[in-house]
DNA sequence: TGAGGGCGTCAGGAAGGCGTCAAGACCCGT
DNA sequence: ACGGGTCTTGACGCCTTCCTGACGCCCTCA
């Protein structure tokens, strides 16, 4: 597995990178979050080892940033215990969560388990004319590539992830726009709107965004 | 979300899921590893909440017969911090490890994280050439999708959360129209109608909703 | 045999949800 | 500071869903 460490910490990142060498995986290297946003995008790890206690942009804004566009499974590295912050990763998107000091078994083993939870998902669906490659984020519509913003991709991501299951409008909002956003499903219908109109052979008659009425949406191949 | 929350300490069980229940989700009780693996094949929860302090057969035993069968999510709780226990619990399969003292809002966090990462795992129930797919919300009769409200969908959860178990009227009152609707029994018969338009054969036969004069309703695979 | 209660069906009106559009606020890179 | 793209917000018309009352049927029991 290629991994991608991040850490600022020198003597935390040779240890941490020899023993992920040892367990054999690829090891990739990024010191702050500029670098490993830009590491991200150009080299594609297949999971990402990240410490939030980062000196430039912090840990918590690379995670943000890194999963309005990426579902790589992040595994986060903190000294605090801090319930909070915890929660806050988690939520942002974080697969797992290891409070230092820990051992490099354990995190071995919460890697193989982040490892093995992404494996499980399909990486390209294709419906109709439509093929939807969630790792490269990217979606065409008869060869040719459609164009999406963050928040229209959030949106179909969380849809395609669960083929055919309904997904409510509490979920959605919550995965798309924050756990703030309970009752405004003013958004939902806009945004599906847009999608509808990108994807869609006839908007008005959609045949992979079905609405069911007062529950929710779901994405039909 | 349906939760099967295993512990043997009785003020844990009951704080927890006190604490569930608010969150939103439905919580199934176990005290002990027997218990649990029972509740388990029976009631097909979404996740599992799982203390590895149990008296008779250990969390540890649980969790590896568990995975022999089953790829429901499961966050594993402990009072030690030791890392060969982590370790182990992951790579048995455990989806998540939250070790004691926590927060309750953690436990939420960890929990809402693991279950978006599920989906693969479906119950689903098929009588004839009905196919009932619970997490999906999805119905099929003959391979055709078929379009149900939210109130028809709720009748038919209910019903088919327990199949073949008679439902008094009552417990479909207060579950689908909320306790207030003591009496009022012309909703049912209006809202079985519709169920049994859309999913009988012949609805004035019917084969799978079956009313129970002056009792309630019942469905049979 | 007649009365009563429970059940199934139907169709209308009220209420709320949905799709659409456009304008303004906001954020980003240049 | 500027410009392009993105997100938010509100208003409006349409459609589905829900509630409600009336009616006929069947079964039970006196």
């Amino acid at each position: 597995m290629r991994i991608l460490l991040v850490d600022d910490d020198t003597t935390l990142r040779r240890t941490l990178g020899i023993g992920l060498h040892a367990a054999g995986h690829d090891v990739l290297i990024a010191a702050d979050g500029r670098s490993a946003l830009q590491a991200l995008r150009e080299d594609k790890p297949d999971l990402v080892v990240l410490d939030l206690g980062l000196p430039d942009i912090g840990g918590v804004e690379v995670l943000r940033r890194l999963r309005a566009w990426s579902t790589v499974p992040v595994v986060v590295l903190s000294a605090r215990a801090e319930s909070g912050e915890k929660v806050l990763a988690l939520d942002l998107g974080a697969d797992d969560y290891v409070t230092k000091p820990f051992g490099m078994d354990e995190l071995l083993a919460r890697i193989r388990a982040a490892g093995r939870r992404a494996g499980s998902d399909v990486p390209v669906l294709e419906a109709g004319d439509l093929v939807i490659d969630l790792p490269a984020r990217r979606v065409t519509k008869g060869g040719a590539v459609v164009r999406l913003t963050p928040t229209e991709w959030g949106l179909l991501e969380m849809l395609v992830r669960t083929p055919g299951r309904l997904v409510s409008q509490r979920e959605l909002l919550h995965e798309v726009w924050g756990p703030a956003y309970g009752r405004e499903t003013n958004y939902l219908r806009v945004y599906v709107g847009g999608l509808r109109k990108k994807l869609e052979d006839e908007p008005a008659r959609p045949r992979h965004l079905i609405t069911e009425p007062g529950m929710g949406y779901r994405f039909e191949p």
